[in-house]
DNA sequence: TATGAATGAGCTTTCATTCAT
DNA sequence: CATGAATGAAAGCTCATTCAT
């Protein structure tokens, strides 16, 4: 569906080959990078799905395969640990966002494009959403903690405002257009749907993940944001009294 | 700026005198409806704030001011306390969504109003959106473990299809608008913001509590779902490729 | 030897009997006072036998025949357990010495009477001397931070005052003694052959623990200190180079 | 103030240039002899300050600046390491010890040399008399373990014993003075004071190691075995009831 | 000789929960 | 209805030690 191809490592038992080092002795590891990175993608997906107090040290060390202890001796502790796994997805996603060349494209199809981008990659990349709430529910103590995080916002902040004030001067989006909103609201109607489905679907007693009402909620997100920047900018309304 | 009142009990330290009951020997509560109060209000806090399994039973007794064996007396445990804490958050928010009285409204007045709602509630009432993300974290299990719950949608859900259809019929709604994308999305706008506030404040390093931002952000929504509304539904659309 | 009866609990298995309460149910505990000794006991035995770094949480628990988790609910840690039995270790110690009356002797046989004290209550407290020892290792840091500890030693202090000014007046005492130095000769006499026993086994090669050794060295430590006392200050010495 | 020299390794970061020994082609060090001398410095600090359970291989390695494997490579485990620190230290002091010539002194000077030679080196040394302390805590298994620490004493106990023999054969010493018991108090009354200052800081509110503190307890200690000697062995003693 | 990676045992502490009154 | 005491399971983390190069 969409122009990326997976990320780091998909999310479960990672292939990972490493093809042609040496015939592996014993069965050892004994690659550190690669170690590093089991652990952080068996990290990844435990916080992922139980969150930093719900999820088990014990249960990333078994998923990863390693050691319990290798887990201190690279990362420090629990904490830290979180803290690297939201440095690399955030890292992750925004490369990804970087490569996406908004500046090739109209306006409108430059944020089509932004739009599905952000649908499509938290669709493929499940463990993103849930991450970032669980950050949240800390009050983003470790995104705050760790220096490189945000200046890994830099880049996307800037091609999105980038084409936003194309679209202004060009007159295809309403004037009172303003990016970081606009950034929220995708965003929002992007990530929510995702991360609040269970909840969602007691309340409609329905399947969101089914693939057409996937495709369904990702052509109207993205109409939803279209026919937004489309429109005139409100007339002083007649506001009701609430 | 909204029509609703208080909940329940404020957010910290609950007032709640019930002045004058039984003299009350020696100063303790022996009043269970209240204690059951005083406990669930210390548990919805708490969860909201920790989440399920960062929420520590013993600091919902402190905070209650309660012997922790009540709490186990009263909801038999962990699971079944936080059953009940979302059990009593999806009764207030339905009781009074449906005193809103979109019927009596016109469309499009009706959908303002709901908008407004739904972001004044969550604004007012904190705890609200992190209990439910973190029962999504938990798939929604105790949501679907609670019979009552589901039970409690349908009036809101009617409530929003006849405003829907009325539009519709009136011709002053898209024809293909869809009460259920348009709950989730409205729902997406109106409660991403404040759930993800932490980690947006460290992309766009700002206060996204600021009174005047909420007041933009408020705008910002309902526009987006009324320009939606007004728009013609989209021709084939010339699709960019991806 | 001594006049003074055996402290609290003697040092292992506590009788302690509780003669009288109601038929003990079940074999279960419930009287929170003797709870707590049993812990204290164990305590003060393991750590004085390994240390506060050497010292498992899990064998005082078994020791004093308590559930671990009990130490935690009673003491909070293994630092406070540790302060505890310090405190309590002190406030025996002084408690007993304050029953020693000195004041009702003639100096010399008040300072004899508080040497044979200090001698025998640590030869048959033996946890008392490795507890010091190992506080000392940490620098009094628990004695410091415990409030009533500073509190204990005044009327002790204020006690051998009174003897040592005694003697002066009375001119039964060298002039210059000087209660603090003597107070830590004491103590050094007293303490150190015990708690050093096992290096200056290895040194001698003879068990200092002997009862004849035992006696020999209180007659001699006794003779020590009153026979500087009973000596002339010193004229300027001949100083040797040193 | 005394005659000996400083000991092996000042107590904080050794400078031990060992000046010009291979160019060394990286920086490292490639010197058995003082790598080992490294690691027992580090270690007889580290024991010292945190005592055996205490003590961190980790730290020691870390402080000595080499890989924590050394440790092993060339002390086995801690358990050696620990015995070596005890032998070097034992080795050290007495060799200084040795070197005092008590023979060439009068009973009386030799023996204030003795004792000032125990309170200076101790003074110093300060790992000395912790590191004593913690063997004892450990019952003086490292130095009953080792065959060459008792060795060790020979000469010290014969160079003390001839001293004792000569003042008795002249008279000035009295007739009962025994240098087992002598030896032992000397010790108490130098290396007690040290080792306990901080809980007799706590007791006597003040700080024992500033320095003219120190200097009256060495006048005092070295009065304190010297009128000792000097005076008539005690009449058969008019015990009081203790 | 030297090193970084890896391990297993065990330690302190936390936590939900139950007992006994 | 209410409480303090007690418990078992398990969590995060530390530590001495060994592997592999």
């Amino acid at each position: 569906m969409v122009d990326q191809s997976p990320p780091e490592t998909p999310r479960n038992k990672p292939a990972r080959a490493k093809p042609d080092t040496k015939p592996e002795t014993s069965g050892r590891a004994r690659d550190p990078e690669r170690t590093r990175a089991l652990i952080l993608d068996a990290a990844r997906d435990e916080f992922s799905d139980k969150g930093l107090s719900g999820g088990r040290v014990n249960t990333i060390a078994e998923q990863a395969g390693v050691n319990k202890q290798l887990i201190y001796y690279y990362f420090k502790d629990k904490e830290r640990l979180y803290g690297a796994v939201l440095e690399r997805a955030y890292r992750d996603i925004r490369k990804r966002e970087n490569a996406l060349d908004l500046d090739a494209l109209s306006p409108e199809d430059a944020l089509r494009r932004f739009v599905h981008f952000n649908f499509d990659y938290i669709v493929e990349n499940r463990y993103f959403v849930p991450l970032l709430n669980d950050e949240n529910l800390h009050k983003a103590r470790h995104a705050k903690g760790n220096e490189k995080i945000p200046a890994l916002q830099g880049t996307m902040k800037r091609a999105l405002g980038r084409v936003i004030r194309r679209g202004l001067e060009e007159g295809s989006f309403r004037r009172d257009a303003d990016p970081v909103e606009l950034y929220i609201s995708i965003a929002s109607l992007c990530f929510f749907f995702l991360s609040n489905r269970h909840t969602l679907s007691v309340i409609f007693d329905t399947d969101l993940l089914e693939s057409d009402r996937i495709a369904a909620r990702r052509a109207h997100v993205t109409e939803m944001i279209l026919s937004y920047l489309r429109s005139p900018p409100e007339s002083p309304p007649a506001r009701e009294n609430s």
